[in-house]
RNA sequence: GCGAGCGUCGCCUAGUUGGUUAAGGCGCCAGAUUGUGGAUCUGGAGAUCACGGGUUCAAGUCCCGUCGCUCGCCCCA
């Protein structure tokens, strides 16, 4: 396709039926959501560029590289928000909601956009949704969080993800396992990959994230984050953890899992789906204490995750997950001369008043073709009205799922519809 | 940014060593007794074979370029 206009390259069109599939992923998020407590937060789609490369970090990949920065008519340096924690971080120093002895909890749905090359379950517009916590800075919040994460998946039917989790630590305990990791990879410095090289410099932490075989079985016995732990850290991922096997969450500790933004602190979670290939991971989470403090707020505790919902899809997919249809049920009102299919817009009108969904023939077609379309549209019902009916005054309704017909007034036809219960045609 | 594969009706695909009207399935439309769906059968509409150029008597089939898609690297959701 030379000619004609395309969705931009990484974006795509979400349409029906598959927005329906979208639909059921994001309602099933915002009733988990409800049943702990957090309520939805919306902020621009699109924020200063300072803010990301304050709060995310500049080195970052998402920074130095992924960013849709422009500028717009007055000059300002704006970019499109490639993830969603620093604006709603920011929401809450501009609004000043920090207050002691109060928790901040919110949740969003929100699309996201970085300039990456398209790939599997990777785009330049991809969506998610998330949740952040400020205020609250106890391992029992980490467990909600984390439990509410998995309660998503849980009430989708997800199969096969696994939750991996580790600490990073907090700015006192950095430090020295920093010193500690770098000085123990410069003795075989020259044995990394070249990227890792570089990374020695600016965040020997990302070295952990290498997927080259040799990184791996070097960093293997390098020391990590969770070795070098002070006592806060170390209690606080502790407690989490018998949180959490109380709550009878299956994890796995995972001494590599680096998060790729610099704001974390301490508790670091993903849930990965083997099968996804390239692109395993379904979600991303962790506390960031320093973030609020970071921006300009208040010094105040963070944690929050974010979960691709392109990615959740797939992983339904993969795994057999079937969704609930929508679209189903309702009745298709038939018309078949001028007089009663005039008849029949104004009784489908009158169906909808009554709660059901109505439709009805555009195309002047013949009833056997209207029939087809009731099928088609997974009508519970037919109501047929012609010359017969217009004399008789009585509306020929059929059900379609077991093919029963019956007569019934014109007047009454829409409160006989609502008073039964409407379900899809098998 | 780098590497690989692909690009034929709305969707999925066939298309022999380049050779006459580009084939099939799904879907769509219409029929198969007068006003009745989901099954079956019959017929029909629908493709400048991504775009541009080249080789050739002749290209969907070969070559080059462009665009797009897909997968991988990088990184992440």
């Amino acid at each position: 396709m030379a000619k004609g206009y395309q969705a931009p390259r990484g974006t795509q069109d979400i349409l029906p039926p598959v927005s329906g599939q979208w639909h059921h992923l994001e309602d099933t998020f915002r009733q988990v959501c409800e049943r702990y407590g957090y309520q939805e937060a919306r902020t621009p789609v699109f924020e200063e560029a300072a803010l990301f490369a304050r709060g995310i970090g500049d080195a970052t990949d998402i920074v130095s590289k992924e960013m849709y920065v422009f500028e717009d008519r007055g000059g300002r340096s704006l970019s499109l928000r490639p993830e969603g924690t620093a604006g709603i971080a920011r929401a809450f120093v501009e609004h000043k909601l920090a207050g002691e002895k109060s928790a901040w909890k919110v949740f969003y749905l929100i699309s996201i956009f970085r300039y990456e090359r398209p790939q599997a379950g990777r785009y330049r517009q991809a969506h998610q949704v998330g949740v952040e916590c400020f205020g609250a800075g106890g391992p029992d919040v980490d467990a909600e969080i984390i439990a509410l994460n998995m309660a998503w998946y849980r009430d989708l039917g997800m199969k096969g993800h696994e939750l991996r989790l580790n600490s990073l630590g907090c700015p006192a305990c950095r430090p020295g396992h920093r010193q500690a990791l770098t000085s123990a990879l410069a003795d075989v410095a020259e044995e990394l990959c070249p990227t890792c090289q570089g990374r020695l410099d600016t965040n020997p932490l990302r070295v952990f994230d290498c997927k080259s075989p040799s990184c791996g079985e070097l960093v293997a016995n390098a020391p990590a984050p969770l070795d070098y732990l002070c006592d806060g850290c170390r209690s606080h991922f502790d407690a989490l953890r018998v949180l959490l096997d109380g709550m009878e969450l299956p994890y796995e500790i995972d001494p590599r899992l680096v998060r790729g933004l610099d704001y974390y602190t301490r508790t670091a979670w993903e849930v990965k789906y083997a099968e996804l290939g390239a692109q395993d991971a379904l979600c991303g989470g962790g506390r960031y204490d320093g973030l609020v403090e970071q921006l300009g707020g208040p010094k105040t505790p963070g944690i929050g995750f974010a979960a691709g919902i392109e990615r959740a899809l797939v992983a339904l997919e993969k795994g057999g997950i079937t969704m609930p249809e929508t679209g189903a049920g309702g009745v298709m009102v038939i018309g078949l001369d001028e007089a009663s299919r005039q008849r029949s817009v104004l009784l489908a009108e009158e169906i909808r008043a009554h709660g059901l969904r109505a439709e009805t023939d555009y195309f002047e077609r013949g009833l056997k073709a209207q029939m087809k379309q009731a099928d088609r549209l997974g009508a519970r019902w037919a109501v047929m009205l012609g010359e017969e009916e217009m004399a008789s005054g009585e509306a020929t309704v059929r059900d379609l799922m077991s093919g029963d017909q019956e007569s019934v007034p014109l007047e009454g036809v829409a409160g006989w519809l609502g008073e039964r219960v409407v379900t899809p045609a098998p």
